[in-house]
DNA sequence: GCTGGGAGAGGCTTA
DNA sequence: TAAGCCTTTCCCAGC
């Protein structure tokens, strides 16, 4: 393809915020936080309305080198004969992306009609929300009150207290938790007693935990909760005590 | 265009392990670890040879739904006169994204010949690497042990040995250091008193760090010390200390 | 703008 | 495979 006309392409789809795609030969090199080679070979770069900038291998989800939104793109044909596209960001450090294209196989611009955007649910928040309607399923008779609270050191999920009284902080994991999420709650739970100097309690709610998280835990004093739910279309639907537990907390009361 | 030609197209491109892109009005579900519905508009479909699958708005550098590499894709035209594409995943969790086109306006498929892979430097374990050649810009008289020490929690950065015999972890960080970068050393030097019994140091290597963070370290007895590096290509290059350290480290000694 | 923290995190390395 | 952790994390919400 010639460059000189692929250029004008360039231009105008930058202009009008289209979507562009370029494909062809090339090397990339990358200079900003970190640096990057990579020789030639056939890949294809994106450009979006909101300039971000996206250079993708056949492989791998994630593209091998990008710039996030609000980069400046610019071409030159240089004296090898090659059509040069370089993506530069300013701030918060200046970056720069060089793309030498020997040879463009394939140029499309595309104008996107899009007004709709995407509604998600399934995230922590959204467990927060269906949690603190009935705290039950945690233990019988914890009743929240509060929801991300903010502490000198970060900010704790959700703040209750239980039947007798103690306070309770609770950490909401969507996942499986691991060592640092066990050490975020200890966290929490040690600032509030020195803060508070009586005892808390401090509980991990997660479908799963790693056994030395599990370990450390118990090591320190803190409690493991199975959390567990299933989606619904974008709906969180909790569901309530195994039947074992359940009986366990009929028991004690 | 014609469904039926569009699902040809797809089905050669899969087969031969090219990149496929398909932009075109749809609508999209997601049902997975968490779920997410996008009403009709356009965007693009990118689908590598690796069987990765991403559906873009021309907004972001991140995909809207997307599906990781060795996803099944299955096409198929339903009663509604719609091309019904699906990405399905079994494991780790079952995962189906549903994208309805009611038109596709582009379809192309790219055989990209790219045997070169991306060389990335200025990763922390490159600042690591550099740092065990003379921890002396740390401080004076500190002496490597270990690098990746593997621990019970967790795994240790740097184990080095200070000029007075005693014990240092030392956490790299290679951007601003903030709560849970400190809360991590903090684990890290707490476990090792404990197995030890003895006086162990922590400092926290960052190029800066937040406020809150650096509180939380002066309170727990850990040390912070700027981290000076550039990057020259993919190459890290460490600053020595600042003058101000360096003429202190040679006072005191 | 900085800071904190989640993400359907992804992707890598090691046990 | 699971666990831990880095990432040019990106992205968003709060302040």
């Amino acid at each position: 393809m010639d460059f000189s006309q692929a250029q004008q392409s360039i231009c105008r789809a930058l202009d009008n915020n289209e979507m562009l795609l370029i494909a062809g030969n090339c090397n990339v090199k990358y200079d900003g936080r970190a640096g990057s080679r990579l020789d030639e070979g056939e890949r294809l770069i994106i450009v979006k309305g909101d300039k971000s900038f996206a250079v993708h291998q056949n492989q791998k989800l994630t593209p091998v080198n990008y710039q996030s939104p609000g980069c400046t793109i610019t071409t030159e044909i240089t004296g090898n004969d090659t059509l040069l596209i370089k993506s530069l960001r300013r701030k918060p450090v200046k970056e720069l992306i060089q793309v030498d294209f020997s040879d463009i196989s394939f140029l499309t611009s595309l104008s996107l009609q899009d007004k709709n955007k995407l509604r998600l649910g399934g995230m922590e928040t959204d467990i927060h929300k269906e949690l603190v309607k009935d705290l039950g399923v945690v233990e019988q008779g914890l009743v929240p009150v509060k929801r991300e609270s903010h502490m000198t050191r970060g900010s704790i999920d959700i703040y209750a207290m239980d039947k007798n009284r103690i306070p309770v902080v609770i950490e909401v994991k969507r996942r499986k938790a691991g060592l640092l999420e066990a050490t975020q709650l200890k966290r929490y739970v040690t600032e509030l007693r020195k803060q508070k100097n009586q005892r808390i309690r401090g509980i991990l709610l997660a479908p799963d935990i790693t056994d030395k998280a599990k370990a450390m835990l118990e090591n320190d004093g803190l409690e493991f909760r199975k959390l567990n739910y299933e989606m619904q279309e974008t709906d969180v639907k909790l569901k309530g005590l195994q039947a074992k537990q359940r009986g366990l907390a009929e028991f004690f009361n």
